[in-house]
RNA sequence: GGCAGGAUAGCUCAGCGGUAGAGCAGCGGACUCAUAAGCCGUUGGUCGCGGGUUCAAAUCCCGCUCCUGCUACCA
C-alpha cells in the first residue's frame, strides 16, 4: 500500500541516517536497513500505511575532514556517497518511500525552526565552553581527535574521549601532552561560546516514559541502557561546534558557528516525513504519523546509536511538545566480520557495492535475516555464506520450486493440475500448516525477530519437501494420475503461501517465484495471505531462482577481506 | 571502572523450571521429480567453574573465570 492510501494503520519506519563518508558495508545492512525493510515490507502487505525514511548525514567533522584530504570540498564528498547510498538501497532493495539527506532547505528549516522554539522555551542555553583548539590545523578539536597520555593509567596514546588501555572515560582537557590527530600539533585551549541542551531537564520525564509498561518488551540492551543513564545521571550536551559545513544556526552573530550533528540528524526523521509529504501533495499528512496517538514509530539503529534515540530525540521531542515518541527502538547489535568487528575505518569489511558486482542481493540479504544480530554481536563468515545459500536457498527452497514446476509442466501440459473435491488429509494439513505460519511469521517479522520469522518460514519449506516425498508424484504421475495432479496442485499451493512469507527477505527471488506460479503483479500487493493458485493456469518456464555457489568462493572472498 | 550480552554436540546457534534440541559436518538407508538437490535413520554433550533455592535447574539466586560490545563533546 501506498502511504497516501489513509485507509491503514500509520507506521513510521524511520532508520539511522547514515554518514555520508564511505560506502555501506554488510554491518550497515545487517544493524539497521535490512530489518527495517523487512520490517515495512510485511507491514505494507499487511495493509499498514508505511512511511519508510532515512536520509544522508552530510554534516560532520570526518567529512569535512576527508574532503581536504582530497583537496576537495565536504559538498562533493557527500554528494559521492549520498549517490552510493542510493545506489546500494536499489540494488539491495531496500525500499525507502524516501532517502533523502541533512542537507535539504527543507531540513534546515524545520532544524532551525525547532532550536529557535526550544530556545525560546529555555531547554537550550548559551554557555562558555573550553576546548582544544589546533592552530596548525585551524580548528577546534572533537575529544577523539586528540591523543595524549591518560591521567588515570600513564598510558600513552589514550584518546581524548576514552583511554583504550584502562578504559576511563576521559575529558580532553585532562591529557598529559596533548597532540591533535590531525597535524600532531600540540593543542591549545581556548574558549568559545556554544548552546547547550539542557537534557537534566527532562529525567524524570525520560525516566517515566521508559517505565511505561508498554516499553517492557523493548530488547533488553536498549532499555537497560538507557535506564542506566537516567539513574546515572544525564549531562547538558552542547550541540552547536566552531565548524562551517553544517546547519546554520539561525541568529545573528554565529556565522562561525554551526547546530551540531547529534542534534540535527535525529531532525531528519521528522523533516523527511514533511518532505515527503510535501512532495506528495499532502502537506499536512505528516501529522498522520507524527502527532496522531494510534501511530507507531519504529527506529532501526545500531547500538551505538542508543542514546540518540532514546534519551537525546525523546527529549527534544518532548520539548517540541505534541509530536509522537518513540513506540519502539529495536537496536540491533554489532555484526562481526569473521570474528572482528565490521568498521567504517578499519579493513576486513564486505562493501556493499563491491559485493554487488558478483551476487545476487537476496543471498546476503538472506544470509544476514537469518543470522541477524538481534539480541547478540554476529558473526559473518563467507563459508557460512556459502553454506547458507547452496543448503538452504538453492537446496531447500529454491529446489522445491524448481521440482515442483518441472514435474507439474512435463506431466500435465504446463498447466496446473485439476484437484479433486476432497483434498487428503496430509493435503489439508500441509496448506494448513502454511496457513497458520501467516500469523506466527507475521507476528515475528511484527515484533522485528526476523530471525524466528525466517527459520518459521523455510521449516514450512521443508514440510513441504517432505510432503512430496511422502506422496511421490514422480511415481504416482504413472499409475495413478489424480494422485499426483493432487499432490502437485497443493505443493503448488504451498510453494504460492511460501513466495509471500519470504518476501520480505528474498523479494526478487521471490518475485520471480511469483511469476513462475502464473501470478501477476506485485508478491507485496497481494496482501499478508497465500494467495490460491487455481487449476488450469498456464505455467511459464521457470528458471533457477538461485546459483550454486562453489566452495572456492570462501578463499576468494577471504582473500579480498585480507584475512 | 560501570552497564549489557554471551559461555549448550566438531562448527553455527535455539531452548531459559519438568526425562538435553536444530542446521551443518560424520555415519547408514530407501528413493530418483529436481541446480547430485530432497527424504528417513543415526553417532556425538556430566548445557564455563563453584555454591545455593526447589520434588525437579541448561533454565532461578550468589560467587568466580573467560569472551564481546556499549560507556552519550566521530556519528
Amino acid at each position: 500500500m501506498s502511504p497516501s492510501d489513509t485507509s491503514g494503520d500509520a507506521i513510521l519506519v524511520a532508520v539511522g541516517w547514515p554518514y555520508a563518508n564511505n560506502h555501506l558495508h554488510a554491518g550497515h545492512l545487517a544493524g539497521a536497513y535490512l530489518p527495517a525493510d523487512i520490517f515495512a515490507r510485511y507491514q505494507r502487505m499487511r495493509g499498514a500505511r508505511v512511511l519508510m525514511v532515512s536520509g544522508s548525514d552530510s554534516h560532520g567533522t570526518p567529512v569535512t575532514v576527508r574532503a581536504e584530504q582530497e583537496g576537495t570540498t565536504p559538498e562533493a564528498v557527500f554528494h559521492r556517497y549520498h549517490q552510493s547510498f542510493l545506489d546500494t538501497f536499489k540494488g539491495f532493495g531496500i525500499s525507502f518511500d524516501l532517502f533523502t539527506s541533512t542537507d535539504t532547505p527543507n531540513h534546515i528549516e524545520v532544524t532551525q525552526d525547532l532550536f529557535r522554539r526550544m530556545l525560546a522555551q529555555g531547554d537550550l542555553y548559551e554557555a562558555d565552553q573550553e576546548l582544544l583548539y589546533d592552530a596548525t590545523a585551524g580548528r577546534f578539536l572533537p575529544d577523539r581527535y586528540v591523543e595524549g597520555i591518560c591521567p588515570k593509567c600513564a598510558f600513552d596514546g589514550a584518546r581524548g574521549d576514552q583511554c583504550d588501555n584502562c578504559g576511563s572515560t576521559l575529558d580532553a582537557l585532562e591529557l598529559i601532552n596533548p597532540r591533535s590527530k590531525l597535524s600532531d600539533a600540540t593543542p591549545e585551549r581556548r574558549k568559545s561560546r556554544h548552546f547547550f541542551l539542557r537534557l537534566t531537564a527532562f529525567t524524570e520525564r525520560l525516566t517515566q516514559w521508559i517505565e511505561q509498561p508498554e516499553h517492557a518488551d523493548w530488547r533488553p540492551h536498549v532499555r537497560n541502557f538507557t535506564l542506566g543513564m537516567l539513574r546515572e545521571g544525564l549531562i547538558d550536551r552542547s550541540i552547536t561546534r566552531d565548524i562551517t559545513w553544517g546547519v546554520p544556526i539561525p541568529l545573528e552573530g554565529y556565522e562561525s558557528k554551526r547546530i551540531y550533528v547529534w542534534f540535527e540528524a535525529v531532525i531528519g526523521y521528522l523533516s523527511a516525513t514533511k518532505e515527503w509529504n510535501a512532495t506528495n501533495g499532502t502537506p499536512e499528512a505528516w501529522r498522520d504519523w507524527w502527532t496522531d496517538p494510534k501511530a507507531r514509530t519504529v527506529y532501526f539503529i545500531g547500538k551505538d546509536n542508543v542514546p540518540f534515540h532514546t534519551v537525546i530525540w525523546p527529549a527534544m521531542l518532548m520539548a517540541d511538545g505534541g509530536l509522537n515518541l518513540p513506540t519502539d527502538v529495536p537496536a540491533n547489535q554489532y555484526l562481526t566480520m569473521s570474528g572482528s568487528k565490521a568498521s567504517k575505518s578499519r579493513g576486513g569489511v564486505v562493501w556493499l557495492p563491491d559485493y554487488l558486482e558478483r551476487y545476487e542481493p537476496d543471498p546476503l540479504r538472506y544470509s544476514l535475516a537469518a543470522a541477524m544480530p538481534e539480541t547478540n554481536d554476529a558473526d559473518f563468515t563467507w563459508a557460512e555464506y556459502v553454506r547458507r545459500n547452496n543448503d538452504e536457498l538453492v537446496a531447500r527452497w529454491g529446489n522445491l520450486v524448481n521440482r515442483v514446476l518441472t514435474i507439474t509442466r512435463r506431466n500435465f501440459d504446463d498447466c496446473v493440475p485439476e484437484a479433486p473435491a476432497t483434498l487428503a488429509p496430509e493435503s489439508l494439513a500441509l496448506l494448513d500448516r502454511v496457513d497458520v505460519a501467516f500469523d506466527s511469521v507475521g507476528a515475528d517479522y511484527d515484533r522485528v525477530q526476523m530471525r524466528r520469522a525466517l527459520s518459521g518460514a523455510m521449516e514450512v519449506a521443508q514440510g513441504a519437501n517432505q510432503y512430496l516425498d511422502a506422496r511421490a508424484p514422480w511415481q504416482a504421475v504413472k499409475a495413478d494420475r489424480d494422485h499426483a495432479a493432487e499432490t502437485l496442485y497443493v505443493a503448488l499451493n504451498a510453494i504460492s503461501g511460501l513466495v509471500t512469507l519470504l518476501n520480505p527477505v528474498l523479494p526478487f527471488t521471490t518475485q520471480r517465484a511469483w511469476e513462475y506460479l502464473g501470478h501477476t503483479g506485485e508478491v507485496g500487493a497481494a496482501g499478508w495471505q497465500r494467495m490460491p493458485v487455481v487449476s488450469g493456469t498456464v505455467l511459464p518456464e521457470p528458471g533457477p531462482l538461485y546459483r550454486k555457489l562453489d566452495d572456492s568462493v570462501v578463499a576468494e572472498e577471504e582473500a579480498r577481506l585480507g584475512l
